[in-house]
This record gives structure tokens, C-alpha cells and sequence, in this order.
DNA sequence: AACTACCTGAGACAAAAGTCACAAAATACG
DNA sequence: CGTATTTTGTGACTTTTGTCTCAGGTAGTT
């Protein structure tokens, strides 16, 4: 990886937990780097997966098949880290899908490789854990919007907390994520 | 505890990780059995979370405040961990409430002896983490429900997969718990 | 520029869910 | 055992959302 992404991902991860140069370094000794193309899928529903991926450039779009229809899932930015987890951890196939949003450039972690990683160095597992809880708390919040507000408060949380969110993605790709009527959520944008 | 209680988590906590006998033990060790009345907060809004809580018995019934109604986010029952994340790791108030649903026993797991014991024993890190994973998988099929299913479907999927929280839990409960209106609930399950 | 594929906006109507009010039923508790 | 409290069911009505359809717009490609 370029020495650029390393000073960007060690200050994304050193917030997240203690990790120092040294454990970047290894973790990413373990990756493969890749560029793929928007539109290309890199896990698709009914496979093993068997990595967990590190998004440097572009974005991924995570989504499952509903009677031929896609529902996003989530949405994966630069910097950020996504899998599909009950495939990985249990080798089942997979029920989401991941694909390329913008040409990407992607970092992918072998699960065994990491599993090894964990076992000689503490610091790497406690990374590990620690993004999960990071995932695991930004999943609670995701379900939360759908007990706490209408469609209208859940666009208008993700304008002010996942800008990003709206920036990048179209409207029609927002709507399933959002659980709503790709109409629905052009009227509530109309509104303001 | 009792060595009953140590053989039933035994078999639950072995089907989510490795851990031994030994591993529970040390991790029981540290824990604070407590028995909580119906209605008693173990964790109120605003205050920082310090600790894992471990259900025995009985039920946790985790909300928010939203304008003065609660609204559920989720239910403990026996053989199962429940904290609040976000407090607890940062150190920053709740923003959920924790209270017992039924009189309950249940076990507290101070955190900063929990760290400690994650840096002596890689067995009981690892259960930390695959705890963690156990609850990320579980939290995301939740919000997939929300963008899956209408209201009538969430309901089915309780009722198959969550049994537990069609029986114990009122129908008013489990309605701000899918997000719907208790009236529409109702209805739904007048239709079957 | 023309072609294509995709995305958005808008109207009309149907269906679903929310809200309010109150009665009936179940439960808790003295 | 009976009373108080909470929970659930129901109807009437309003509001919101979904569905279907089509027109116009946008972006990328050749």
C-alpha cells in the first residue's frame, strides 16, 4: 500500500483503537492489494467468503437478492472495513451480496491469515475485536432509525450523519436502505 | 454460580467459541451474581455503562426514551449477554435504559477487569470477540428485517425465529420492538 | 450528435399504517 | 375474592406509503 493510505488508515484506526505503526504494518503485510471495476462483484450471495476487505478507493455496495429485486444493506466508503460475517465465520453461504460501486481500489484479508495474525500478536486481535464493536455499534444505530423514526427522519438522519450516504449514491439505491418506495423518498427530498 | 448454570452456559458459550471449562471459570470468577426485581434498571439513560451483564434467569428489556414513550430496541433472555456498547466503550452516557422485564438473576462483568483478563488469557479475548461477532450477526439479520419484510412479515419472523419474545413479551412491547403501531399489531395478529 | 441505459419527478389511485376513542379482557394486588 | 390497573381489541377516520405509469432528464459511449 502507498505510504499515503498507510498515514490515512493509521489515523482512521488509531482512533478506533491502540494500534501502532508496527501493527499496521503487519496486518497489511497479510493483504492483497486489487483494483476492480464498478460493477464487478467481489462476494456474491450463495459463496464461502472467506476474507474481509479494506476499501482505500471507491465504494462497495453490499445488497440481497429479494425476489429478483435488490435491497442494500449497507455501503462501504473509503477507509472503512466490510465482510459479510456469518458467511466468514461459519463458512455458509453467503446471503448478501458485494459489488463495486465506483472503481474501486480494495485491500482483501484472508480469514486464516488473520486468525494466524491473532494468535501471535495480541495487539492485531484486539483490533480485531475493536472493529467490531465499532461495526457492532454502527449497526445498532442503523436499526434504531427504523423504531425511532418515519422515512422522513431516517433521510434526514443520514444527511446529517452519513452525508456521504447521500452525496454518492443514487436516490433509487438510498430507497431499500432505507426501507422505503424509491417514490416515497423522491416526495419526502421534494419536501425539503 | 451454580454448576448447573456453569453446564448450561458451558454448552452455549462452546457452540460460539472454543472456550474450556477453565476458561468459563475464570471468566465467572470476576462476575457479580445479583437477583433484580420486575421493573428494577440495571442501566438508566444517561449514565456511563461499566459493565457486560450475564442473564440467568428471567428477562432484560433494553429501551429508549423517545418524547417520553420508550421504545424498545431489545430483549435479554437466559443464556445471554446484553451491555451498551457505545457507553461502555467510549465512557459516554447511555442513551438506552436496561431493565428487568421479569425478576431476574443475572451475573455483571466489571469491564476494566474483563481487559484485564483478555490480556493474561487469549481464550477468554477470543471469546470477547466472538461474543462480539455473535452479536453483530444477530443485530444485522434484525435490521434486515426492517428492509425485508412489511410489518405482517417482521411479526412471522418473530414468531419463528424468536419465539421467546412472542411469549414473554406483551404485545405492546414488541410493537415499538418492529417499529409499528400497537393498534397495527394487533391487527396483524388477529389475521394470523 | 445520436444512441442507450439508467435515474428522477409526478399524477392517480389503492393499500397500509397511524391516530384517537372507547370497550372488553386479562393481570396484578391488596 | 373483588377492585384497580394494565393490556388488548375494534371501529372510524386521517395520513402516509406503495404501486403503476409515463414523461423528462442525465450520463456515458460511439
Amino acid at each position: 500500500m502507498t505510504d499515503n493510505t498507510k498515514t490515512l488508515l493509521y489515523k482512521k484506526i488509531i482512533g478506533l483503537t491502540e494500534i501502532t505503526q508496527s501493527g499496521v504494518d503487519k496486518l497489511f503485510a497479510v493483504a492483497c492489494k486489487r483494483q476492480i471495476f464498478k460493477g464487478e462483484i467481489i462476494l456474491k450471495q450463495g459463496q464461502i467468503c472467506r476474507n474481509i476487505v479494506f476499501v482505500e478507493k471507491g465504494y462497495l455496495r453490499t445488497f440481497i437478492d429479494k425476489d429478483g429485486v435488490d435491497i442494500n444493506t449497507d455501503f462501504t466508503f473509503e477507509d472503512n472495513f466490510t465482510t459479510n460475517l456469518k458467511s466468514l465465520r461459519s463458512s455458509i453461504p453467503s446471503d448478501t451480496t458485494i459489488q463495486a460501486g465506483e472503481t474501486a481500489t480494495i485491500y482483501e484479508f484472508d480469514k486464516e491469515e488473520l486468525l494466524n495474525l491473532y494468535k501471535v500478536s495480541p495487539e492485531i486481535e484486539s483490533f480485531g475485536r475493536k472493529l467490531l464493536e465499532q461495526l457492532l455499534i454502527t449497526q445498532e444505530e442503523h436499526t434504531n432509525l427504523f423504531k425511532l423514526f418515519t422515512p422522513t427522519g431516517r433521510y434526514h438522519f443520514l444527511q446529517t450523519n452519513k452525508p456521504q450516504i447521500i452525496q454518492r449514491i443514487s436516490l433509487s439505491q438510498i430507497s431499500s436502505y432505507l426501507g422505503v418506495a424509491r417514490e416515497t423518498l423522491s416526495r419526502i427530498r421534494k419536501k425539503g
